[in-house]
DNA sequence: CTGGGGAGGGGGCCC
DNA sequence: GGGGCCCCCTCCCCA
């Protein structure tokens, strides 16, 4: 079930890109990769090292809410960078987020006047601005993408999938998606097929049994990140997903959608 | 039935 | 513009 906000609905027909510049070669991973097998593919020891996690906000299926976890879920000191990019400091981003709907324009007028906190000079280099939105940005390059990505592309684009029917606000996000048709990163091991470099070798962590992200709290190793972040809701009395109507809380979405869907919120 | 793990897919951001 | 990595999410399966 596609979820992008960048996909559109096919409503009608659009312009076609030149497909036979889409396409993508098959690519088999490089057999350097390979090469260590069945050592870690990933073997960086700080991603190995045991792991703690950031502070996990509780969602309810409208909103935050404003009750943290347990200290016990704290980021611990040494986190890794691998894993630090989890939680960023709210106001340090000027560019990003512009796929936060629930975004008013106050708050994204505040985050535009705050300056990087790596970048002194951001508040005088942001001289870049967008004729539509009014957003900012410290390069014309930044600008660029921004109004490939959002803007111009919104008010005038679209380009659709020549396998689906789904359709896209710009070139470079049906690239991505045509990706998902082609699967040019082919596992050497059992021939299976993938989107992107990054999912094969997720994948190849199947075949070396490789699991660098570890639990914190408990022995338990995940061979993904996403998984071990999902693990960590277990550890947690109040976990991530809350019921509004029984302030029940759940480790993940669908659970919480089970349990609407079994009756508990009929009402809303 | 519920909760959790494994695996995979999506677009966004940064370099 | 592309690659790498990010988080978020879903589906399936199992205890």
């Amino acid at each position: 079930m596609p979820r992008s906000f960048l996909v559109k609905k096919h409503f009608n027909a659009s312009k076609k890109p030149n497909y036979s510049e889409l396409d993508t070669h098959t690519v088999i991973l490089s057999p350097y990769l390979y090469e260590s097998y069945p050592m870690p593919i990933i073997p960086q020891p700080e991603i190995l090292s045991s792991v703690a996690y950031n502070p996990i906000t509780v969602w309810t299926t409208t909103g935050l809410l404003p009750s943290p976890l347990p200290s016990d879920l704290s980021p611990l000191s040494g986190y890794p960078s691998s894993l630090g990019r989890v939680s960023p400091p709210p106001p340090s981003d000027t560019s990003s987020k512009d796929h936060s709907g629930s975004e008013s324009p106050i708050s994204d007028e505040e985050e535009r006047i705050q300056p990087k906190l790596s970048d002194p000079h951001a508040i005088e280099a942001e001289k870049f601005q967008c004729s539509l939105c009014s957003k900012t940005y410290s390069t014309f390059s930044g600008l660029a993408k921004h109004k490939q990505l959002h803007c111009d592309a919104q008010s005038r684009k679209s380009f659709s999938c020549k396998y689906c029917d789904k359709e896209y606000v710009s070139l470079g996000a049906l690239k991505m998606h045509i990706r998902t048709h082609t699967l040019p990163c082919v596992c050497k091991i059992c021939g299976k097929a993938f989107s992107r470099p990054w999912l094969l070798q997720g994948h190849i962590r199947t075949h070396t049994g490789e699991k660098p992200f570890s639990c914190p709290h408990c022995n338990r190793a995940f061979a993904d990140r996403s998984n071990l972040r999902a693990h960590l809701q277990t550890h947690s009395d109040v976990k991530k997903y809350q019921c509004k109507n029984c302030s029940k809380t759940f480790s993940r979405m669908s659970l919480l959608h089970k349990h609407e869907e079994s009756g508990c919120c009929v009402a809303h």
